[in-house]
DNA sequence: TATATTTTTGCTCACGTGTGCATTTTATAC
DNA sequence: GTATAAAATGCACACGTGAGCAAAAATATA
């Protein structure tokens, strides 16, 4: 209590002159794999964490140029699958030692903004987590070459320079389809989400292909806005409710399931229909609000766990071409379709 | 094409010699209210542009001691609240400079861990956003000078070497039993959420306390396990899925929106009763979900962009005593109750 | 024009760690 | 017990910036 050291930061160079070794032996005991004896590295362990000692990683970073830090862009706080994706990739990353810088592009033309920004911190990649993304975004990675690797998580893309982790859509949407029609849909009807120019879904094209060539019927469709429930909801309740019943679909596929959790609110609470006995409906993602009672919601799920253990082999990675990769998930059937 | 200078990474110096200027004054010409002329400043960041150059965050928080980084400890993400709070926190943070480390404690007892972790990034404060911790976690944060300011968000705490942003649940508690009794209802019901030990909320007492002061009658409650609709809609099946009709409650106050959206699933489809016709349901938060037409629920609005512009001017102040604070939030009467 | 004042610029030192190699210590083989 | 290999440790240098002060340049004052 007399003349304490003012709470000073504590450094390895404390901790090695407590424990009567180099600098150097000190950060090699807190390192993996390291070149040090266990008996040693005991020691210096009991008495860093004695001295409450917590390596700087800003320092370690700035002297091996590898962060183990990742920017996540997200732009849409709405959809509550995003939640999912947070949950799941960052878990992944931080059981294996990855931190997640979250980024939140403010507005849509804010990514190559924020790119810039999150490249101040030296992230070792760029997440852009289900987003849009133009090629003002590309042409920025090109020139900052601080950012080392651009992920696509959950958007394909085919751009260079880009790596992108996905379900396959065409798979999946193509199951969709073949469940639908063999259920005995006749009239089904598309609810798309928002159009972007780059990274967008061709769930509705494919599912349009697929009804087209086996049935030679057109499928109608529609597109909200935003991945939004409530927005999917008015869409949904203004281009139907004014329609005669004989013309109105026997189910809406949509393209994720907050537009069709909204769907299903506005074939009951605005058309006053039920589900499904007078219109299905039909999701994609099986976010936990599906399974409730209330939407029993009929779905594809991604296999997400897998897609963010594989993102984080990608960051473990010193390949930077061929490493996009689609998954396979699953149908689940519940009573909304 | 022929001898790239190897994408080395451009510094600070790189930009110097090109500008004719020394790096202190690169370095100036970035930094706001710097000592520079307006004419040196824009000179480099025109070469600095051209040339590609970033500053690098790790280097200078190295040299300043000021990372302008804040660690978001997550625990939940169950709740869609948690997405509301990281969208309305990031942007203000964003906004005024600062970055957002998220980190996921994965499971109850890697709250301290997870500081600890954060730490070795020496974030200049770490955010508990409504999430349990206990002494553990004040025990871990007292020994780790590393960590500067630790923030509880939208939790009370009387805790000591803490700060504390949320609305003020005894206030709203009161509005809400206030509202529930000036429409009549006789036999209320209240739905709470997990008890944790620390900052767990008061609402429930408030509210029993309330009624009981007023009516002179016990409220009855339960618990759920977790901020999540299906797991609240189950537990609110057990409880009444047995009971005569006319010992039924004929409202029920939730903790939060989760909570109270599975009390409607719970009433609707298991108990298959109308809402608020046989059951009246109160929540609180006003998730974006508690307006859809399914819901249309009655609940509380925490005033979240005031909570967070008040917690960056808490990140940018340095005062460290009294900066906890209580907001009043508005009620948002729906259907539903 | 000479001097005092203010603004701008340059500089020394420090921040805390990793890399790669040289040196020392310990283990192995005969 | 000595020669040899292997493991463990120490060290010079580098990473890119900020704080605070000293020197130089620009501006104001008389």
């Amino acid at each position: 209590m007399t003349t304490q050291p003012k709470t000073a930061n504590i450094t390895a160079d404390d901790v090695a002159i407590a424990a009567g070794v180099s600098r150097w032996t000190v950060n090699r005991a807190f390192k993996k794999d390291a070149s040090i004896s266990p008996k040693t590295r005991d020691k210096v362990m009991k008495i860093a964490e004695d001295m409450g000692y917590i390596p700087d990683l800003r320092a370690a970073s700035l002297a091996s140029d590898r962060s183990n830090l990742v920017a996540l862009l997200v732009d849409d706080f709405s959809n509550p699958h995003k939640l999912v994706m947070l949950e799941r990739l960052t878990t992944a990353m931080r059981s294996r030692g990855w931190d997640t810088l979250l980024v939140n592009t403010l507005d849509a033309n804010d990514t190559a903004p924020a790119l810039m920004h999150a490249s101040r911190r030296r992230v070792d990649a760029s997440i852009l987590i289900g987003l849009q993304f133009d090629d003002e975004v590309l042409e920025t990675v090109q020139k900052a070459h601080n950012i080392k690797k651009l992920i696509i998580f959950a958007r394909r893309s085919e751009q260079e320079n880009t790596i992108s982790i996905c379900v396959d859509d065409r798979e999946a949407t193509l199951e969709i389809a073949n469940y639908v029609a063999g259920k005995g849909y006749k009239k089904p009807f598309y609810v798309a989400g928002p159009r972007t120019t780059s990274a967008h879904l061709s769930r509705k094209e494919t599912f349009a292909e697929y009804w087209s060539d086996t049935f030679g019927t057109d499928v109608q469709s529609l597109a909200v806005g935003a991945y939004d429930s409530i927005l999917a909801a008015n869409a949904v309740r203004a281009r139907f409710e004014n329609m005669p019943r004989d013309r109105l679909p026997d189910i809406l596929v949509c393209e994720n399931d907050a537009i069709a959790m909204g769907a299903i609110d506005a074939v009951r609470h605005h058309l006053g229909l039920r589900v499904p006995e007078d219109i299905a409906v039909f999701g994609f993602d099986d976010v936990p609000q599906a399974a409730s009672p209330n939407y029993r919601l009929s779905t594809y799920r991604q296999p997400m766990t897998d897609m963010a253990n594989y993102l984080v082999d990608v960051l473990e990675s010193n390949d930077t071409t061929n490493m996009d990769r689609q998954f396979i998930g699953t149908l689940i059937i519940r009573e909304s379709a």
